[in-house]
DNA sequence: GGACAGGTGCGGT
DNA sequence: ACCGCACCTGTC
């Protein structure tokens, strides 16, 4: 393994880990982490001013990271906002929207529908420990040809619930769907043909959008951020529309916004 | 034991 | 287009 520091300006490991993006990373100590990305490894700890990274794939985790992207800017214009912003930016501004495989997304993130973070990296686990390749520091997560030929009772005995025949239907439809090629593709378009998907809904969409094909201009909203809206935006909105209504305010960066708020609010709830 | 948390699909309007 | 409900599991 090859091990490098960067900088830890607007770079936190564990406000990036734990902001709701990525379920397979492992807390080994109060500084270090374990983090797994489709077969690909790294350990990395925070320093007093810099983060170390430690794995095979020096130029993957680099892109995974998001190092080349200037988020001091953005955390200077999104504080500027509004009070509200400052403070969920104070509380995150170490957050990076992470770079992650967009297959690995829609399977994550299916399973993150109607379910907790700790419930979905026990079953992400499960689901990686039966189906995926071993490697050196553990095992991939499975291919879609894995999860099309695996029955849906093995899904159910992972514990995915009534989930278990949406990962089946979609890994089967993923082996002829161009998933690759919504890259391609403007957000809207995009998100309408993975809307196809069983068990992808407008929520789950937005996730796959912003963390597997790092599309800034969406915005999830769960149940954390209907909390955040009825807090701290009044503004008459119903439910179904909040996340137009904050597509519409924070632009090209309303997903970083989207985890600055979710973080904030999973971090201070009504207390802030 | 029972309530609740957590998005999507579906049937009904 | 919108609403209300069922769905599975873990936790309190």
């Amino acid at each position: 393994m090859q091990t490098f520091l960067v900088s830890a300006n607007c770079f936190n490991v564990q406000d990036t880990l734990e902001c709701g993006q990525i379920f397979r990373y492992k807390q080994i100590d109060a500084n270090t982490f374990h983090v797994f990305s489709q077969n690909k490894f790294a350990i990395v700890r925070q320093l007093p001013n810099a983060v170390e990274i430690s794995t095979d794939h020096p130029d993957y985790f680099r892109h995974f990271f998001d190092l080349q992207t200037d988020y001091q800017s953005k955390v200077d214009r999104i504080s500027a906002m509004s009070p509200i912003m400052q403070k969920a930016v104070q509380c995150g501004k170490g957050i990076r929207i992470l770079n992650q495989d967009l297959t690995e997304m829609v399977f994550c993130f299916i399973i993150s529908a109607n379910n907790n973070i700790k419930r979905i990296q026990t079953i992400v686990e499960r689901l990686c420990n039966a189906l995926g390749e071993p490697t050196p520091y553990g095992r991939a997560f499975p291919t879609v040809q894995a999860m099309a030929n695996a029955p849906v009772e093995f899904y159910t005995s992972i514990g995915a619930g009534y989930r278990d025949k949406f990962l089946k239907q979609t890994a089967q439809k993923l082996l002829t769907f161009p998933l690759e090629e919504l890259r391609n593709l403007p957000t809207d378009e995009a998100r309408k043909q993975l809307l196809t998907l069983p068990g992808v809904g407008p929520k789950v969409a937005d996730c796959i959008l912003l963390f597997g094909m790092h599309r800034g201009d969406v915005f999830p909203v769960d149940t954390w951020l209907k909390k955040v809206y009825h807090a701290h935006f009044e503004a008459g909105h119903k439910d179904t529309q909040l996340s137009a209504f904050f597509c519409n305010l924070f632009g090209q960066d309303a997903g970083l916004c989207q985890q600055y708020l979710f973080y904030y609010q999973r971090k201070y709830g009504q207390n802030g």
